[in-house]
DNA sequence: AAATTTTTGAGACGCGCGTATCGTATTGAT
DNA sequence: ATCAATACGATACGCGCGTCTCAAAAATTT
């Protein structure tokens, strides 16, 4: 029953073609293929459909949708690849701030390369939640997001201890605000900044906002500002 | 020579009927009625196309196609009076931090209850930037979506003496990361908090930005931490 | 009240996406 | 070399969006 089909949607192997090991045949080469050329096609800016990713493969509209049956799965499989040394990112120190720092100076400019990838699947999210809100929601694949959490959670860790539960939570949610795409809508899109002037300010925003979180902390009530509404 | 259209997209008129003067005729008041049943959905949570604003509005499509030739105009439509009440913000009190934390409070829980209507704006925002990379632009209406700017410049105005323009536009920078509809994504949709919590983190987080752009200018390396970097 | 202008409604059309159904080509094993 | 299994390509279909045309209805003018 239904044995057929052993790749559901993406992140099954990576490019490494050493061994005559994990997925051979035909099947997983035209799908990295179709994943090569979405990738090359979203770094260079456009977000293609997979009728476009089919034409510029060189494979047939069916084939095309046979192993991404919509532009959501497609982008998704590019998100994944484009998030992937992101993920295993791991910092030498153990100062917060710095770590931070680091996260960001890893992280940042590889979603800027990835900017029209994760575009889209920012908007495929909200396309997803529009559904969800009309209760038009078929069961879908439910796109990801939430990667950003156990990173900056692994950033602040050496303060786990130094600070009340709940505050360190609340710093892993604000730096949150300043981590993914949206900085580039807000700062870039909005502001017309340059990447350089966006990580900057990314950056300053986060570093004060650990700092403040530490100091507020220890102190409770001294240098800064009192206040504890 | 074309002289036929004199309203443009939206945002002609309100709803004053007093006077026989800005636009009689059936032209505002079906308009008008399209506005007000798309703003009914929107507010539902629902982001209709305009063939169902036309359904809900018991109009034809050709007629509605002909006030909203878009589902982006009709969202922007319904944005700008959405965020209308905003605009005209103006704060009472002197101090930065105080009328950030105002801003906040007038601002955010009138972006929630259009939720739905924002995020369409920014899917449509995203869907133009898209298109702008690809190339693929008509010559569009182009989505606004740069009001924070003003709001944040005028919210931190009483620093505009006390700190550096440079620091001044950082700040200003800074805290629009946690000012839009994005706030919501990130700390509702991918955190999972409630209004409540949200909230909390987005003024915590801006007026710890307040307090450090503050702290470092007068002090420029003393109470909290003399990290210069 | 009659004529003219304007607004509205109904339908048809093209377009792109996603799906389903075929026959054909390629692969790998006997 | 032959045969079964699997992958591929071409084609056609339904669906929703946006556009267009043309006749009917409503409003404004004379």
């Amino acid at each position: 029953m239904d044995v057929s089909r052993q790749q559901s949607t993406a992140s099954d192997d990576t490019e490494r073609g050493g061994g005559p090991t994990i997925e051979r045949g035909p099947r997983a080469r035209t799908k990295r293929l179709m994943l090569e050329t979405a990738t090359r096609l979203m770094q260079a800016g456009v977000t293609p459909s997979v009728s476009e990713v089919a034409e510029a493969a060189q494979v047939s509209r069916a084939t095309a949708y046979r192993y991404f049956p919509s532009q959501a799965a497609l982008v998704q499989a590019v998100v994944d690849e484009g998030l992937g040394p992101i993920l295993t990112w791991q910092s030498t120190s153990a100062d917060a701030e710095r770590r931070v720092a680091e996260l960001f100076d890893t992280a940042m400019p590889r979603i800027e390369a990835f900017e029209a990838t994760f575009k889209a699947a920012l908007k495929l999210s909200l396309d997803q939640w529009a559904r969800r809100q009309a209760g038009t929601l078929d069961g879908e694949p439910a796109f990801t997001r939430g990667h950003r959490i156990d990173l900056l959670k692994e950033a602040i860790a050496p303060l786990k201890g130094r600070l009340p539960p709940r505050d360190f939570k609340r710093l892993a949610q604000a730096l949150s605000l300043m981590f993914g795409v949206e900085v580039l809508i807000v700062l870039k899109d909005i502001w017309g900044l340059d990447s350089r002037r966006t990580m900057s300010v990314a950056q300053w925003a986060a570093g004060a906002l650990v700092r403040t979180a530490v100091a507020e902390s220890i102190g409770e009530g001294d240098s800064i500002d009192p206040r504890q509404s």
